[in-house]
DNA sequence: TACTATTTAATTGTATAAAATTATTTGATA
DNA sequence: TATCAAATAATTTTATACAATTAAATAGTA
């Protein structure tokens, strides 16, 4: 027990959720390379495929993501063809993300991802929903103030 | 309770492990630029300030790094003075990584960080144990196989 | 010993991320 | 209405990350 304690790795919070979201995102990729997806790619057609339509602010927001991350991705998911990238005639600062049919006809192959990936994640009932409740509630707090 | 419930954000376990990790790191930002540092480098100098010494697979398996994201990071931590990049007289394929002087001087103002960011954190004693003990059964299964 | 396999860093290429800046459009208001 | 402020994406810059390849050194072995 030391003046220095606080400095080593094993005892932050911090470095486990920054390595257990690095390998488990890098889990992802060989079953995202069937749908020719990255994982950030992913998410962002994760909730195209519920809200069909949305603008790169909201979308933003959903993800914790900024334009600066959005821009190229999105560019990127227009030329494989799965969203279409449109000025808002209402207010033409908004691009409008909209999902595209080739995006939509993507969503059964992406059935299979979360099934397999679920076989990765070593964790009963009880503990997923223990770590859900407690990264939502960091979610809240660290975003606050 | 649809067919497609399973692909949605608020379903998964990755995404807010994602996000939590990705905005946490961003709350350093403001301390460890007073310490001339980005997130990498410090949980670098962490494993360097307790170990004084180690070569880059080492490291790297104490960061679950590989040698693309360390080599130039260390290559940088290097010309900051903080620590000596080295071949092992021993075995030239490895390369020593040595901390200096004004590596370690940097250690007692480094105590600020993990002070100031235990306030952002707004999880109890019981919760914080119960995340450590989830994320590292998540990072020896997530790693087996 | 000569040859092969393995180990270790470095390099290359691609994709994030975030902060800061810029450009355009819209809203607010004097 | 003219001007200023705010909102929104895009761009620029810097720093990760990781997969795949390369290069050099070492170990293993016929």
């Amino acid at each position: 027990m030391d003046k220095y304690d606080s400095l080593k790795l094993e005892n932050q919070i911090c470095f486990p959720l920054y390595a257990v979201a690095k390998e488990t995102t890098r889990k992802y990729k060989p079953f995202l390379e069937k749908l020719d997806l990255t994982y950030t790619q992913y998410i962002c057609m994760m909730v195209m495929w519920e809200h069909k339509q949305m603008n790169v602010k909201s979308l933003g927001e959903h993800l914790y993501l900024d334009s600066g991350t959005l821009t190229p991705l999105l560019k990127k998911l227009e030329e494989k063809g799965y969203i279409k990238r449109t000025r808002s005639k209402d207010d033409e600062r908004n691009l409008n993300v909209e999902i595209t049919k080739l995006g939509m006809d993507l969503r059964d192959k992406a059935l299979m991802v979360p099934m397999e990936m679920g076989k990765c994640v070593a964790l009963s009932k009880e503990e997923f929903e223990t770590l859900y409740k407690i990264l939502y509630k960091m979610l809240g707090k660290v975003n606050e103030e």
